[in-house]
DNA sequence: CGAAACGTTGACCGTTTTCAATTACAGTGG
DNA sequence: CCACTGTAATTGAAAACGGTCAACGTTTCG
């Protein structure tokens, strides 16, 4: 059975499959087939600057949902790749706008989460605007953001992953922040 | 007769209102009555990062709605502050809330304003992330979203407003954009 | 008319970026 | 099981870019 707001769909409205690391989920520019349920794995959405940066618009972790917003426009904005090993649900999307129609306890559901995504985005331009890199770091870590490899956590705070070191290395010494291990940090608990 | 696509929530639903520059819409922490559209004016979303600086996390221009996130939500996550002389259109949270139950149609029109928005914030995220703060104001000049003052515009992309009057003065000795008038830059058009 | 806020430019300082090099892993195939 | 390879984590040093402080011109609005 599908995961939560999904239930009253048919099981037919979805597919598994899996992807190998690296592998493409969509493509930007690519017609919507639906979105992701995200069963195991890491799946990152990525935009491109000119320049040729990788801007990690998401990232998407065990458990959740991606591409929602897709359901609602005409082609994917973004590249979306699978960082690890991942299985996948993919959730048609035609069907679920038609049980949008019909019920109007999903279409809140689904609106409930776009708006959670929005919040989220806000506090994400918050945490960006924070000048220090120090303090930008301490924040994100607080917020529970700091999943996954430092390269797409510092891509994802604006920061060159060198000053994310320095910065996570600064903070532990500071007592601020305590090392778990190599690359992995935590909120010192009190 | 209400906007767009509240056109089916009676006129009891809403409540015109005026307020000054500087007034307060509503305030973080507040309880939500609703969501607004703004008639006439200017009025920004604003949150404070803890070292003080402001961040505006939404700006919104006559014409639009704003705060839609917030019928989702147990308390406004920022501040509505109104810039100017503004106009605006309080529209019932609960009331909105219960016609999405009724009218699927309308909850699908919420969501694709939701959506609108998230695609709006990763296109923001993936400015923000352009190193290059005259590549970054000159995108985001193309973009459309140099309105209002200079001092939002660039509190919105993250720079000093002095690092942005310099891009703005050097894209223009550059030919890169064409200066209308004091503050005002527009696109070369080709 | 005067004050307040915005626009503009200059100079200097500091932080972050960049480039570079080294170390630690994890996975792969012999 | 181990060398081999690639990627992530880490640290150093120098340069560059943007931040900050400061001063001044300009527009707006009460």
């Amino acid at each position: 059975m599908l995961p939560a707001p999904f239930s009253s769909l048919p099981n037919s409205a979805s597919t598994n499959f899996e992807l190998h690391a690296g592998a493409y989920v969509f493509r930007l520019g690519g017609k919507p087939f639906g979105l992701f349920f995200l069963v195991d794995g890491e799946v990152h959405l990525i935009r491109h600057t000119k320049s040729g940066d990788a801007v990690p618009i998401h990232r998407a972790y065990a458990g959740e949902f991606f591409a929602e917003a897709s359901l609602f426009s005409d082609a994917y904005h973004c590249d979306a790749i699978a960082q690890t090993h991942s299985k996948l649900l993919k959730i048609d999307r035609s069907q679920t706008l038609a049980l949008m129609e019909t019920n109007p306890r999903f279409s809140i559901e689904i609106s409930t989460y776009l708006a959670r995504q929005v919040q989220d985005y806000r506090r994400l331009l918050e945490l960006r605007s924070i000048r220090s890199a120090q303090e930008r770091v301490l924040s994100a870590v607080a917020d529970g953001w700091l999943k996954g490899n430092i390269l797409s956590f510092a891509a994802q705070l604006g920061l060159s992953h060198e000053t994310v070191y320095r910065a996570l290395s600064d903070l532990a010494k500071a007592k601020r922040l305590e090392k778990v291990a190599r690359g992995k940090f935590r909120m010192i608990r009190r």
